[in-house]
DNA sequence: CGCGGCGTTGATCTCTGTCAATACTTGTGG
DNA sequence: CCACAAGTATTGACAGAGATCAACGCCGCG
């Protein structure tokens, strides 16, 4: 793990609120492994021993319902922690994890974290924030399912991509837009639609390269109630 | 607080791993709260000062859009405490919290809860074991609200809300059916027709009152795959 | 060159939202 | 005790969004 990754590591709310010895203890010993696109990292149902930090790639963690299919919860991506907190639940992941793109990570056991814990109680407060931060997504990810069409949906995703709040760009989606369908709650087919509908609002495709003409025309149609349609 | 209050507080999963004296010492002084239905405990973006465990009763945890259209995120029930991690966040609440019934309640300080993790850490242990647990429920929800239809939705929300298995039985609605509606995702009118299409399945509805002719039956619907019709 | 995965496009169908009209409940005041 | 009003639930007709099924194009790879 050179600087770089731990300037990373220190960018999460988990260990960007610890002492520098305390974050160095949690992490120590603990490589950067690099992993390909499509590797299990972790099941739904497999003992939950172990969490992670994003230094590169993409992970889309996941629930696999009993006849096979699949929805994307979240995907996470540089700069971000996942599974932490299920190390406290039922020692079991609710979710599976799987990289989808190739990935540099940290993995670092539950044991050490709550060993960490224990030591200092500092730990378990950086914690409990970064888990709130995950449940507030999740609250965000429900709302948005109910009020936003799928169009709206894909144009939110599109202006979260990107840092910059207005003005044109051009972003290069960052894993398979069947991934991105399943993320935002629809089907590859109307993912394809749906950009086909924000063309009007001044955006394009070409292979995996999206672009945008104003960022905050964008934005302002996901802003849209859904009184005006959408043409 | 009587006894029967103090029982149900031990059997949250924050204060039931709690010793004694812990436990206690949180909720000291903090009489229950007998609050009318329609009362709004906190709304979306205020400071977040206090957090919740229900005594008797049910409170609606919602988000609110720009244009007012609510989304409920979860109703809480006898036993279950809400809002705790949000005091961990930014300070401010990401939703809002309303009595959807009469209720019976304690208001703890986030204060009081910062000042205990700090001299006992065990409570943080508690407060993570509680937060996963949210954290979960919403990750099934948003798996139930891409997988399943309305009707499939609205069984599983009746099984669920009977503890037995199997066998008939019959299911006082807790609360409005708008409520039930928006907390599935779905209109009123839905709500309604989805009702009309349990008939077939042993399901029939007299005022507040659901009869339910087989748990199981139910059951087996809520997991059949889309493969074979309603009917 | 042909194969396989991924993405797009088109036709069709189903589900759910919307709008509107109608019951049913409850509470109020005469 | 009844009449009326307000809130809540149901029902019907309709429209639109998205799913499904199927065909085709694109691209990378052996």
């Amino acid at each position: 793990m050179d600087t770089a990754d731990w300037q990373i590591v220190r960018s999460t709310p988990l260990f960007g609120a610890l002492s520098r010895d305390t974050a160095e203890r949690l992490v120590e010993g603990q490589g950067a492994r690099v992993c390909d696109k499509g590797v299990m990292l972790f099941e739904q149902g497999a003992p939950a021993e172990f969490f992670y930090v994003v230094l590169a790639g993409w992970v889309k963690v996941f629930r696999v319902a009993t006849d096979g299919q699949e929805t994307v919860v979240h995907v996470f991506r540089q700069g971000e922690t996942f599974a932490e907190a299920v190390i406290f639940m039922g020692g079991r992941y609710p979710v599976s994890a799987e990289t989808a793109t190739t990935c540099r990570l940290v993995r670092i056991s539950g044991k050490r974290l709550r060993d960490c814990i224990r030591d200092e109680p500092e730990v378990a407060l950086s914690m409990l924030a970064s888990t709130s931060r995950h449940l507030k997504v999740l609250v965000e990810q429900i709302e948005q399912m109910n009020r936003m069409s799928a169009p709206q949906r894909l144009a939110d995703f599109l202006v979260q991509l990107h840092p910059r709040s207005d003005g044109p760009c051009t972003i290069e989606l960052p894993f398979e837009k069947s991934l991105i369908a399943n993320r935002l709650g629809m089907k590859p087919e109307s993912l394809s639609r749906a950009l086909a509908k924000l063309r009007p609002f001044g955006v394009s495709v070409l292979r995996d390269a999206v672009t945008i003409e104003e960022l905050g025309r964008l934005q302002q149609f996901v802003a849209t109630e859904v009184e005006d349609g959408v043409g």
